[in-house]
DNA sequence: CTGAAAGCGCTTACAG
DNA sequence: CTGAAAGCGCTTACAG
């Protein structure tokens, strides 16, 4: 009842051909005469041949495979990074291993990947420590962090200009006339929210004033919720609050007009980073800046395939510009228009 | 320089035992003396052996790959279930190769899918041609259609109760004392936007009433809000309306309140289905319907599971039971809570 | 341009 | 329990 695959040889045999024809008929760029390719072809086409992938991956030694490695999707510049990935590399002819990890899953994610010979790693996922980088590095695969760079790695990196970003919003908080500008942290020990933390300090700092508080969220919603009721319950509120991306803006913005009553921006301003597709909507109209993800997916696919056909795993780090987008989520200087 | 990998082979020499002992000693459930295990492990510590699963994949004919075909991820309903597929696919041992489709691509895909020796299929994607379908059928490997079926079709699918759910919404409409009660229609030709309209109409009819107008957003946020402008800006205005997913009724919600400057839900009542995350944040609030996404990913593992390891491909029509989420965005019959 | 042959790195009967 | 050997379905020098 299960039909056993067709397979070179039985369309070779159908044909009169032999088998190497039969595979120089599928190779692209192999030489075959006209005559010889239409009688495979016909012959393919009878049996519903289709060349095995993974046999070609294995006596080629290239398995046309790429592992996306990603650890959440709540956030939605994920989902929107993962679709622009995917595509990408479907065009240049990979396919995408995609894998999801679990807190202290990276390294038993990272053997697997390393076990289905993949040819690349992209991962925008928490932090690869430097045992892994090592570790694929050696193995000679091409390894991309998407979003995110560790400072002590070999590995290649693509991110935005989080430091300067986060700096135009600070200047732009300031110019507004805000005194009391708070800073919700994502998660500490990524490279992502220490940019744009202290590229939010230099700005503000350039504007003569400091941080006036500051929480954490962990870039998770609960967790800046609780930083926004913590810094506004206080004795002294903050009057602006700049979030470490939208995601958790989101969530500052329910807790301060849901619990707290308080308007945007008329009673503060609230600025996020990321530029999600939800910040655009009506419901939040977030100011924020954009991280330009199609072309942060173009570089990292260009070093990728860099690396991969030119055999060399150098280390390579893409930083893009980034541009602030007004919004209504936060007051404005004077004379400055909005958009959005 | 570029390390050539290491194979069992050069681990049997190590140890001096054969290269079927170490295949052996990493095949789970293989008969191999501790003492020989212990050997054969030594060695491939020493040279950092790792089994190739593309090899393992040749000789042993089942790849441990499962393709998920994907449209797009702006309806975030999709990177959730992409999220808890991928997990709990790995949960079971196999590996997902993603790919994303676009319009037309469907064919080449499903080629690609199959050159890749994939041991089966989810899609939740459009729809399935029959003839794929079909073809999948022929070489034997499961497909599961996620969210939506094809009645033609002989692939298993799994869906929730799309025309319960939208029946309860009719009902919570009508109840409400709403009069004039509109619904926006997603992809004209698929399953949940046909099922959902035919179980909204139902549940109208059930109270006495019928639509009182109908557009059609194409499951996209332009759509949602062109059907939206011209279903309000007409001379008898709905009082209520069922948007066919809560992606566009976000849009919708945007247009009425932004651009058409009426209050929801005094003015008019939102009410949608899915119950993504965003329905529950403040900016929304908004009634829908829950589609039980994590018990629909475990109903479609068990499907697709049971097809791979019986060796059958039988139909099966999974429907499961979704739940009536009451926020802010609907007026409430009398003497009924809300929650959210 | 074409074919015979080697070989990619494994798993798995088959003997012992 | 262990080893020798066959073979999965291809690509790719190597001759002709």
């Amino acid at each position: 009842m299960q039909k056993v695959s067709v397979t070179s040889a039985d369309v070779a045999r159908l044909a009169k051909v032999s088998q190497s024809a039969v595979s120089r008929t599928f190779s692209p760029g192999a030489s075959v005469s006209p005559k010889m390719r239409e009688r495979v072809l016909a012959a393919a086409k009878e049996l519903g041949y289709r060349p095995n992938a993974i046999a070609r991956a294995m006596i080629s030694g290239r398995s046309g495979l790429i592992a996306l490695l990603v650890a959440y999707l709540d956030n939605n510049f994920y989902p929107v990074a993962l679709e622009q990935l995917s595509r990408a590399l479907q065009a240049h002819g990979y396919q995408v291993l995609l894998f999801m990890t679990a807190p202290g899953d990276q390294d038993r994610v990272v053997q697997q990947m390393l076990e289905y010979q993949v040819e690349g790693i992209v991962m925008a996922s928490a932090t690869l420590s430097s045992g892994l980088a090592r570790e694929c590095a050696e193995t000679g695969v091409p390894v991309v962090l998407f979003n995110r760079y560790v400072p002590s790695s070999p590995s290649s990196s693509v991110t935005s200009d989080n430091i300067e970003g986060a700096r135009q919003l600070a200047h732009l908080l300031a110019e507004a006339g805000h005194k009391r500008i708070a800073f919700i942290a994502g998660l500490e020990d990524s490279s992502t929210s220490r940019d744009r933390e202290a590229g939010f300090c230099k700005g503000l700092a350039e504007k003569g004033q400091a941080l006036f508080a500051r929480g954490v969220g962990s870039y998770r919603r609960e967790g800046a919720a609780a930083a926004a009721r913590q810094l506004f319950r206080a004795k002294e509120k903050p009057d602006a609050v700049f979030v470490a991306n939208d995601h958790m803006a989101f969530a500052v913005m329910d807790v301060l007009r849901g619990e707290l009553k308080l308007r945007i921006p008329e009673d503060v301003s609230v600025v996020g980073y990321d530029d999600v597709p939800e910040a655009g909507w009506g419901g939040y109209a977030l100011t924020t800046v954009t991280q330009p993800s199609q072309e942060m997916v173009d570089a990292t696919v260009e070093i990728l395939l860099e690396q991969i056909t030119r055999r060399v795993v150098l280390r390579r780090a893409a930083v893009l510009p980034c541009r602030l987008v007004v919004r209504n989520s936060a007051r404005l200087p004077k004379g400055m228009g909005r958009r959005g």
